[in-house]
DNA sequence: CCATGTGTATCAATACAACAATACACTTGG
DNA sequence: CCAAGTGTATTGTTGTATTGATACACATGG
């Protein structure tokens, strides 16, 4: 499996958690992790990332209450089926709408014109992933 | 003084101070807050939000040291003469940089084309504040 | 002068996040 | 079967963040 699936910043005021549990929501949502696909073990992305392995199970642990992974015993996590993956392109910009709130928000605060803002935003967009 | 001047949002993770902290960088970058104007008083802040007092000294006091406002002794706090302000709109661009950038990534998690992302923020942003 | 208004230093309470070290139940491949 | 791999429950510790309650120093206006 892959552990850099995952991108995590101990430095970050978000707890490493919830950055998890977060990004499995929109790599779900998006299609990038399919309905049954195996996620990398505990083990695995705490070794990689230098962070606890409790750390990183208390994060599946949420996901599954959430419907998004299942847990098959002595095997690993999996992306649930029941987490009808690959949302809508409406529900997945429900989901950014929190995001770009916020965004508004500032922007009005800086009094910065709309343009500008979308400028860098469509050249941030653009850039090669 | 106008203590509705700053918005606060008690639920939030987000620790009050650093939103009240982060919401006078971006009103003083944005010139809304000019040198020398003077910020409603710590008690009128709190009562009016229901707070406690000691968190809006908190959030004035780092802005103090970040060079935001100056204190005058038994009066009150003022936006600092050397926190020049209305910063050209590239400074305040990049204030907004790391919502961008966040923004960027979640997009990218969600597989969303740039577009929809564009369009709804432009609809964001034209609404009528 | 002094009541009233500033901000704030100090201490305490609480909650949370992360880590550490085990031990356990389970499954699979050899 | 059993070693090695899953996730997890448990307990305890550490460090930090956030908020709160109180008392204090200072300046101003009447």
């Amino acid at each position: 499996m892959d552990a850099s699936l995952l991108t995590v910043q101990p430095a970050s005021p978000e707890p490493i958690y919830r950055q998890i549990v977060e990004q499995l929501r929109r790599l779900i949502a998006g299609g990038q992790l399919g309905a049954g696909d195996a996620l990398p073990s505990v083990r695995e992305v705490a070794g990689f990332h230098a962070i606890n392995p409790m750390t990183v199970s208390r994060a599946y642990s949420l996901a599954e209450a959430e419907g998004l992974l299942e847990r098959l015993r002595g095997k690993g996590m999996v992306v649930a089926n029941t987490s009808r993956s690959s949302q809508s392109e409406s529900r997945r910009l429900a989901m950014l709408e929190p995001s770009l709130q916020a965004l508004m928000r500032q922007t009005r605060e800086l009094e910065l014109p709309a343009e500008q803002v979308l400028r860098r935003l469509t050249a941030l967009l653009g850039e090669q992933p």
